[in-house]
Formats: structure tokens, sequence, C-alpha cells
RNA sequence: GCGGGGGUCGCCAAGUCUGGUCAAAGGCGCAGGGCUUAGGACCCUGUCCCGAAGGGGUUCGUGGGUUCAAAUCCCACCCCCCGCACCA
């Protein structure tokens, strides 16, 4: 028989699905419901098999739910809002020709579609229209009714992202704030990772400026290390580069002048005074600002302009780059005669040491920098030396005696404490500034910018937080090793610029020139699903989706009749809109990739406490890993990238859904190989060739025991499927409802001639424990065997159907173990048989060995001595104390089990089992009991024989 | 650095929460056999070491500890992966 036609199989089905609108589903009080959600995908380009993986978890979830009898709904809708759309119309507008020829040839786009990329809603509806015909060709069980995008290129959902906005800053949730951003001057915007050219990973990072004093002006040294001024002996400034005289929001301050033009951007009001070289103030004396020590400015080369103030102060006992930049001037004096600076004053500058450290001596910057062999200050080891003293001394470091109010506390705590202390006093402040170069995709130099008046989620507010950590308590999470992830998520966030400037999305309703960011209008969207059913069915207009109306729907708030009034929309429809939602909500499941535990997921639940009473909070989410390819990441960048749309077409629905399911589980990243993708393939055909001949074939007219067994197998593994869809086991549900049943099957198979009734009935449950993963193929061959409706209705197979039987189970067992022994047997002595025998165990040793299992380890020792008080035991001493042993020490379910099902005529069984032993072994079998006269037992093994492992004698 | 996850028999990977049926599932690879004109597919068998009777020995990152019993519990250490924010 050839390999099943996957793609009009798929059509076929998916095609009837939709005439027959199963999965659209409307409320059914009779029914017990299961909403189940997918993110919303962006749409700047091609959905990937990443978001397939995704996608089918949510699928196969919603689909089981189905035939558990649940009432289930699965939406889906598309993301249009941010920056990303725009700025790639904007990339298409300037002509960029590698992007352009990214989409060409990567994500296929026709030239004549290309051109149209300009308008960013043209490009964000292409990729809808795109990737809905790839999610359908996946076959996923979706109510396409409710769909819709985002952004006020779509009314109603701005209407709701409205409402919900207004609600949040009623609440005290949305606040003006001022933050610290990577900033592109000429593009006058904000700029994340995605949009740099260099420098990605690179965030504004906090100095403190240490203000040394020089007559009126202050000289504000930059520093990550203030907790080191005790130890400081002098300034160091660039003698090569210009630096101002600046006033700086009233103060006179000496800075780079690269630092002035950064200051400006930092909220400072900066008027600069003068400009002039570095080397100008070299040799004068400055005052440090805790003690009034007064200190020299040194000639510094290595010092940076371009970096934080430009100015820095020296600590030679902790710092690797002062140590020798001061040994520098102290052995070459040379360099400081056109300063006019003596050789004497610079030598008598000594590093003051004012932290220990266990391991290391009085000057730790000295020690590092001899061990790593640092040569000078242009030498890169020294960068490394920094970096290795810091660590050691922040971790490990104590401030020494020589530190005023802060000797004896950890460098960790004292830096805090020090930096606190002394901006309250004036004498510290503080700036930001990029630790590397940043370069944003316009080719400008990136610099900090300290916006304000921005609007932001506090998500900071600890009482939002312990809400949300109560909610998330409550809340299901798979795989339980992302619980924890969650809990840090929620401790770690802090307030969140919700609004910006560009991009689509939005207007903040109350300051309509910022626009809600993108995944600041996508947490509790789920609602919008529940509603806009009837929304659009009624064709409610957008704007009689007000506030009041919101209001009423989410929390049945205001008067019905005189709301419909005020509206013009019926009442009834009203009250409808507020059923659906109240039916449907909350969301049962939520299922992601692992990256959006940080974001998206943690906002979600956030959202979900601020905004809806606890009966709505969400109850599950799961995450899983990303798709690789051949063990590498996917990146459009690295050529790898398999967008689900061709993969589905290349190798059908059925076939890509098991493949990724079967891939990876839990946090692990799935791997999508050709290797397993041939497999699988192989796989679906000959499973539907075996089920087909399965169902055809003849053999017995009677059941025995292993048809009981056969059913019972079944049964069991049904609900191990079950347990493991109910947390999100995907691929340990797929491996159990393909694998471990096929291989019952083949045992079966093995072990007897097939009895027709038995194997239609396995069959038929077989093929609903696959419909969840395989819904095409699993339709196809339900139509085929006769089944009745739709497979993805039928309802999951119940323990009434293969109802569990623990004797045939143990004994099927017992046979493979004996069976197995057999051969050992035969393979270590190298006997080739003729005849083999077999002694089951006498009524006395399963008297003693039932009561092992009755009374368990506790009791090994009595056990034994009393069993061994049993005259026909004691000449088996050893043997029967560990057969007693061994029972007693059984785990719990093994041992009831066992217990369950009591005495057991193995001899009989094995009876009847001898033809197929004979066949197995190619030799003679003979089965007899232990204790029965004038049995044939030449080498006395039947005294062997316990429960459940016969003696074995072959010759 | 901080936060999260992880190191299992050639490879991938289950088992760890709830200690004992664990020499440790399953898949791949490899070896032998069957089927086949041949190949593929499929089916059996084996795959840590030793063994002429179903047994014994040594294993689960490293080193300690708890226990009658540890891959599983506790402590310390080493190594690997992921995330660290104005962005989808």
């Amino acid at each position: 028989m050839s390999a099943p036609d996957f793609k009009a199989i798929e059509e076929k089905w998916q095609r009837r699905w939709a005439e027959a609108r199963i999965f659209e589903a409307n409320p059914d009080p009779s029914k017990p419901k299961f909403f189940a959600t997918f993110p919303y995908p962006y749409m700047s380009g091609p959905l990937h098999v990443g978001h397939g993986y995704t996608s089918v978890r949510v699928d196969v979830v919603a689909r089981y739910k189905r035939m558990k009898g649940f009432n289930v709904l699965f939406p889906w809708a598309w993301h249009w809002t941010g920056e990303t759309v725009a700025g790639a119309s904007e990339r298409i507008k300037r002509g960029d020709k590698k992007f352009i020829e990214a989409l060409r040839v990567i994500d296929g786009v026709p030239e004549e579609e290309l051109e149209k990329f300009v308008e960013p809603a043209y490009m964000a509806k292409y990729y809808t229209d795109y990737n809905r015909e790839a999610v359908k060709r996946l076959g996923l069980s979706i109510d396409w009714r409710r769909e819709f995008h985002t952004t006020s290129l779509h009314p109603w959902f701005s209407r709701f992202v409205e409402w919900q906005y207004l609600k949040l800053r009623e609440k005290g949730y949305v606040v003006k704030g001022t933050h610290p951003v990577v900033w592109c001057p000429r593009c006058q915007s904000p700029v994340g990772d995605a949009d740099r050219l260099e420098g990605s990973g690179v965030y504004p990072e906090e100095y403190v400026l240490v203000k040394f004093a020089l007559d009126d002006a202050y000289l504000p040294a930059a520093t990550f290390r203030p907790e080191t001024i005790f130890g400081a002996t002098n300034l160091w400034l660039n003698p090569e580069a210009e630096y101002v005289e600046a006033e700086v929001n009233g103060e006179k301050w000496i800075v780079s002048q690269e630092a002035a033009e950064k200051l400006k951007l930092q909220l400072r009001k900066v008027r600069i005074l003068r400009v002039f070289r570095g080397c100008e103030l070299v040799g004068r004396r400055c005052r440090e600002p805790i003690h009034g020590r007064m200190l020299p400015i040194l000639p510094g080369w290595f010092v940076k302009p371009e970096s934080a103030s430009g100015v820095v102060y020296s600590v030679p006992a902790h710092a690797p780059y002062d140590w020798i930049a001061l040994k520098d001037l102290q052995e070459n004096p040379k360099l400081l005669e056109e300063f006019g600076i003596s050789p004497e004053e610079v030598k008598a500058v000594e590093p003051i040491s004012i932290i220990s450290v266990e391991g290391l001596g009085e000057y730790p910057a000295l020690e590092i920098s001899e061990s790593l062999g640092v040569r000078d200050q242009h030498d890169p080891k020294a960068e490394e030396a920094t970096k290795l003293v810091y660590k050691r001394e922040f971790h490990k470091g104590v401030m020494k005696e020589n530190c005023g109010a802060y000797a004896g506390l950890p460098v960790a705590e004292a830096k805090q404490r020090i930096t606190e202390d002394f901006k309250a006093r004036g004498l510290f402040d503080s700036m930001y500034d990029l630790p590397e170069r940043v370069v944003c995709r316009c080719t400008t130099l990136c610099t900090v910018k300290i916006l304000q008046d921005q609007w932001f989620l506090n998500y900071s507010n600890p009482e939002w937080k312990q809400r949300v950590k109560e909610a998330l308590s409550m809340m299901e999470v798979y795989p339980r090793e992302a619980r924890a992830w969650f809990e840090a998520v929620v401790d770690w966030l802090r307030d969140w610029a919700c609004t910006r400037k560009t991009g689509l999305g939005t207007p903040l309703p109350w300051s309509p020139d910022w626009i809600v960011e993108t995944l600041s209008d996508s947490t509790v969207y789920m609602a919008f699903y529940t509603i806009n059913r009837l929304i659009r069915e009624e064709a409610i207009p957008a704007e009689k989706l007000t506030p009041e109306l919101f209001d009423y729907v989410f929390y049945g708030l205001g008067d019905l009749e005189r709301l419909a009034g005020e509206l013009g929309l019926n009442a009834e429809l009203i009250k409808a809109l507020r059923e659906e939602f109240l039916y449907w909500y909350p969301v049962d499941l939520r299922n992601s990739g692992k990256d959006l535990i940080q974001n998206h997921l943690t906002f979600f639940i956030f959202h979900h406490v601020a905004l809806f009473p606890r009966e709505h909070w969400p109850r599950a989410v799961a995450v899983n890993g990303f798709m690789r390819v051949e063990g590498e990441e996917m990146h459009k960048s690295k050529g790898n990238f398999i967008p689900l749309r061709k993969a589905v077409e290349e190798h059908g629905a059925d076939v890509t859904r098991a493949v990724v399911l079967l891939a990876a589980e839990g946090l692990d990243d799935p791997d999508w190989r050709a290797e397993s993708l041939r497999e699988v393939k192989a796989n679906l055909s000959s499973l539907q060739r075996f089920i087909l001949e399965a169902w055809r074939a003849e053999g017995k007219d009677e059941a025995e025991e292993v048809e009981a067994w056969l059913l019972s197998m079944l049964g069991g593994r049904a609900e191990k499927v079950a347990e493991a869809l109910e947390v999100l086991k995907t691929r340990t549900a797929l491996e159990n409802a393909l694998y471990e049943v096929w291989k019952d099957f083949r045992w079966y198979l093995r072990r007897t001639k097939p009895h027709p009734p038995t194997v239609r009935r396995a069959i038929k449950i077989w093929i609903r424990l696959l419909a969840p993963f395989i819904p095409h193929l699993c339709e196809e061959l339900w139509e085929k065997i006769g089944g009745e409706g739709f497979v993805s209705l039928a309802p999951w197979p119940s323990r009434e159907e293969a109802p569990q039987n623990l004797e045939a189970e143990e004994l099927e067992e017992a046979l493979k173990l004996l069976l197995e022994d057999t051969k050992h047997i035969l393979k270590v002595t190298g006997i080739k048989p003729s005849k083999i025998c077999y002694y089951t165990a006498s009524p006395w040793k399963w008297e003693v060995y039932l009561e092992a299992l009755k009374r368990g380890r506790a009791q090994v020792k009595q056990l034994i001595g009393e069993a061994l008080s049993k005259p026909e035991a004691r000449r088996l001493g050893k043997q029967i104390a560990r057969m007693v042993e061994e029972a007693s020490r059984l785990e719990n379910s093994a041992r009831e089990r066992r217990l369950e099902i009591g005495m057991v005529d193995e001899a009989s069984f094995l009876r009847r089992v001898k033809g197929f032993l004979e066949g197995e072994l190619k030799a003679e079998v003979y089965v007899f009991r232990e204790d029965e006269d004038g049995i044939y037992d030449p080498k006395g093994k039947a005294s062997m024989a316990e429960p459940y492992r016969p003696a074995i004698y072959v010759e």
C-alpha cells in the first residue's frame, strides 16, 4: 500500500471542519468551558515553525479538552502594534537593498506587493493574510469568527485598549515618570536592541560623580566604585582632550566637551563658559570632598573624554589602571616635564589601601597587575586586571578602619551607603552613560537621554507585585521549573514605559500624541475575543464601544436600560455581551515561548490582577522552548529560517505537527531536523497501513486473557496521555499515544492470532488517542473504519471501553520476563534446547509471598523468620529469604496490584500459552507445578520457583 | 555580577518533587538474525564489565554527608545554557 496522500486528506478535512463549523464555540451553560489562547503573533513577517510548535501545543490541548466534553474556545488574532512594521516600511521607502532582498528571498514576497509595503498598514495586512493561510493549513481548531488585529486600524480593538488604559489610570497603575534611554539624536527616538548597527545589549549605566573642588569650580570625577574615594590619591585628566568649563544647574563644572553635551540630554541646564585643553589644569591641586585632602591633578592619557564626565580620580591601591599610570609617571619623569610638575611630588604619591580582601595583600591592584603581567596603561590586560580586582573586592572585600563610618562594612554594602549618604550631602552627583559604543541603524552614534513625562505602568508598585504573586500562587504554571522564573520576574520588574511617539497603535485616550506601546496593549485582550463574535455578527459600530459599555460588559456596572438607550443598542444584545464574557472568562490556558515570561506573560498577569476580580484571573500559563534548526538557532540572517507555511505545504500538517511535538518538552528547545521529518513521515505512513491492516485482520473467534491485556493496557495508555496533556507534556503524550500503543499492538500480534472484535475496539480507541495530535489522518482513518461523525468531536476513550485487568497485565508481564530469562539462559549457557521445562510456585510460597506484600518492608526480618519456620521452607533458607525481601521491598503501587490480584494459577496460564513459547523458543515446552508428584526435574530446579517467576530447566 | 534552568550508560533523552520494582524507559546509532531479486521499509535479538542457569561487579558532573537503602535527600565545589528591559 502506498503512502497516504497527506495533502489531499488535510484539505478534505479542513474543508469539512469549516463547513460543519465544528470549532465555532458559543456559550453553552450545559457544558464546562475551556478557554485556550496563544499570544497573537506580530505581523512584520511570515510565521515560522516555532510559532507552529507553540500554537500546536495549544491546539492539542484544545482538541483533547473538546473530546473530554468541554466547550472549547480557541481564538486567534494578529498583532500590528509597534515600531517594527512602521520601521520596515520606512526601510523599504528608503530603498534599503539588503532588507528588500531579504523580503523577496526569505519571505517570498512578490514584486508587485513589495512596492506597496511602503504603507505599513498594507504590509501588516499582507502578512496577516499570508499567515492566516499557514495557520489554517496547520489544522488548528480555531473559532475564526472572533479574529481581529490591533491598532487604531481596527477601531473596535482601539476602543477596548482605551477603556483598559482609562481604568488603569483611575486605579493608579499608570503614572508619569522619568527614565534614561539609549537615544539617537538624529532619529530623535529611543533605540532598542533591534534597531542598532552596533552595541546590542548595551544599556545606560549610572556613574557616580565625585565632586572635587578647584577654586570655585567642581571636577566631577566619574566612577562605578564610589567607595574607593577614601583611597583617592590624585585626579586624572587627559592632557590632550578638550574640556569645558560650564555652568551646570547653577554650579561651575569642569568636564569633557562630550560630557557637556551628554549632560544637556540628562535634564541639566548647561551653559558652556569656555573650552580648553586638559593640560591646562594638569599640575594644579584640587580638594577631595570627604576629608578635604588636597590632591594633585596628573596627566592620564588613558582617560577617555567620550566616557562619562572625562574626569577620573585615582585609587592606585585598588585600581590597576591607576596603579600603572602612576608607576609610568614615577618611572618616566620626562613625561612630566611639559606640565611643570616636580617628579618629587609624583614620587610622593603613595597608594592608600582601604579595602582588605582575603587572599590578597595590601595593594590588590599592584598584585594582580603583576601576576597578569600588565605592561602599561595601553595593555588590554589592564582591563582584565580591573575586572578581576573589582570582582574580588566587591564580593569578598571589607572596608578598612581608615574609611570612617564605613569601616568594617562589606564593600557591596559600603558602596550603596556611601553613594546615598554623599549624594544627600551634595558631595556626589551622578550621570548616565553607555559602557560601549551604540550606533543606530541610521548610522548615528547614540547617547543617553533622560525622557521625562513618559507614561509608565508602575510595575514596581509593591502592592501590585504582591497581588500578582498571589495570582501566580493560585495559577498552574507549566512546566514546573518555570514558576520560580515567573516569581523572579515579578520581583525584578521595574516601571515600564507604556507609550511611544511613533509606530502603529492606539493613541492614549487622555493624551493622544502618545501611542500605547506594543507590549502594553496586549495584556488583557483575551477578554475582547469573548465579545468580538457578537460585535461582528451584530455589526456594532466602534463608536458605541464606550467606556460605560465596557464597564457593564466586564464589571456589570451601570444601568442596562439607560445604557442601551444612550447607545441606541438593544439591551438584550448588551446583556448577551456580558453573558458571553462571563461564560468564557477567565482564560484557562495561555501558552507561549519561554522568552515571553519576562514580559508579556507576566504583564498579562499584572493587568488581569489590576483590572479584573479574582474569579477572572488567569488559571494557567505554559511555556516552551524555541525552535532550532539542525541544532542551530533559527535566524533569518543565518539563512535557516523555516516559514510555517512552507513547512506545512512541503511536509503536510500532520507531519509538521508530529515532528515539532516529538522534538521537545518543558523548557528544552525543539529541533527541526530533516532526519526527524523523514522518520515521522515514514511512521505516519506505516501507521495508517498498520491500522487498516489490523482492522481487516482475521484470526480467532474467542477472546482470551491477552485480549483483556490489550484493552487494559490501552486504557492505561489513555490515562497516561490524558495526564500528560493536563500538564502540557505534549511530547510524553504523543509518545505514549503513538509509540507505546503501537508497541502493545505489536506484542499482541506476535503473541496471538487477532481476535477481530477486540482489535477493532482497540483501534477505535487508538485513533481517538491520536486525534489531538494528527487530526487529519485520524479523521481519515475514523471515516474508513466507519466511525461516527468527526473524530475531533468523538469522546475521549473511557475506562469502560478499555477496562483495567490487573491479572492479565501481571501475567503478561511475567510471560515477557519468563521469555527473556529463558533466552538469557540459553545465551549464557550456549545450549541449543530440545526441551524446556517450567515449574510454577507451590501454594505455600504464594502464601508467604502475599504475606510479604501485605506487611511490607518494616517487617522483613520477622517475616523471614516466620517463613523459615515452615518445614518446606527451611531447606530453601536463602532463596526464601531473598524472595520475601524482594516482595516486601516492591514499590507500594506494585505491591497493591499484586495483593489485589491474590494467588494466580500460573501453571494453567503457561499451559495455555505453550504454543506461543514453543514458537518463540523453537523447543518443546513442558509446564509443571512445583508440588506435583512425579514431575520431570532431573536437576532439581523446581524448588527455585517463585510466584511470578517460574523455575526454568533447559536441556 | 544578578536572576532562572541544567550536567544520567556512544548521541538525544526519561527518571529527581513523592529514596527501594534502577544497570536505569524511549529514540537514534552500532552489531547479528528474519523478510526481500536487491536496496528501502518492516520485524526480532543484542549493545557498561564478567559469567556454561535467570547471577555477580562497577556506574548517573566532583567530593563529602544522611539512611538498612541515594541518579533521587543535605552540604561544598566544578562546568554548561538562557535572560538582564522602552523591545517584538
